[in-house]
DNA sequence: TATTGTTATACTCTATAACTATA
DNA sequence: TATAGTTATAGAGTATAACAATA
């Protein structure tokens, strides 16, 4: 823990969260009063790739709290971009699924990040995009780690 | 727009977009009472590596608003890690320096979030490491997009 | 007992708006 | 006028604690 390579590694870490917190920052700031939330569009995103799914399913998926993830859906089930359907086995559970309006929200109401951050790779050579799609899967396994 | 390629580049900028948020909600939750924030220590590092800096620049240099620099850099003066400093010819400007308190606390008390790090970097083989370390600075340009 | 979800409450982070002091 | 900083207020995102319903 005290060798060089751990020391440049631990510098490269530091390095790593820095500008992933900044890159969020930025994705946060790019809004305009229509534009869903970052958390609305992590929920949303989730459910369109992995089909219905309950708060605490979805709380997991996301790393926060059974109660943090409830306050998402309540918000988003009030705009008719989700609605609950109850569990068929289990009378605890409520699943969450998109409705046609959460998917066209998707869609459009997350408009102003993507285009920010399109145009902000387009500034990339086609080998540093490949680095940064290839680091994508590797911070998802991160993210995943423990 | 439409093409398969920038299809697929939306579809990469979704998942790296996504696993940042991911990544940065892990780090947030490796925390305990003693440990700083990350707010806390993002400004902290920023002033180790930048020397003493005013709010606007802080403010700037982290993609946040002066007023909301000035509320972490208050946070921290109360707990001096941080102190001011008259700047020598602006008599509007106030420039914040770390103190020792502040370069200490920042070695300790980010311990569990660099902890985490460590560790599921060490489950990366050498190339996987060397991609994330890449695109550690492609990220950082990235942030600085515009 | 354990799990799912809800309600209540609080803290962090950030924003906007209005203000003071200095340039 | 323009800029640096402060104060006041609000909203998003998240957490913990206490509870009810169901398994």
């Amino acid at each position: 823990m005290t060798t060089p390579s751990s020391t440049s590694l631990e510098t490269a870490i530091t390095e790593l969260s820095l500008a992933i917190g900044q890159v969020l920052r930025r994705l946060r700031a790019e809004s305009n009063p229509d534009e869903l939330t970052w958390s609305q569009i992590v929920a949303l995103a989730r459910l369109e790739k992995a089909g219905p799914m309950t708060t605490a399913d979805l709380a997991r998926a996301e790393s926060v709290k059974p109660q943090s993830m409830g306050a998402t859906l309540a918000e988003l089930e009030r705009e008719g971009l989700v609605e609950r359907h109850p569990h068929p086995t289990d009378g605890r559970q409520v699943l969450f699924a998109l409705t046609a309006e959460g998917v066209e929200a998707r869609r459009k109401r997350g408009a102003l990040k993507r285009e920010w951050l399109l145009a902000a790779m387009a500034k990339f050579d086609p080998d540093e995009r490949q680095t940064l799609m290839s680091a994508a899967a590797l911070i998802k396994r991160l993210s995943e780690s423990e």
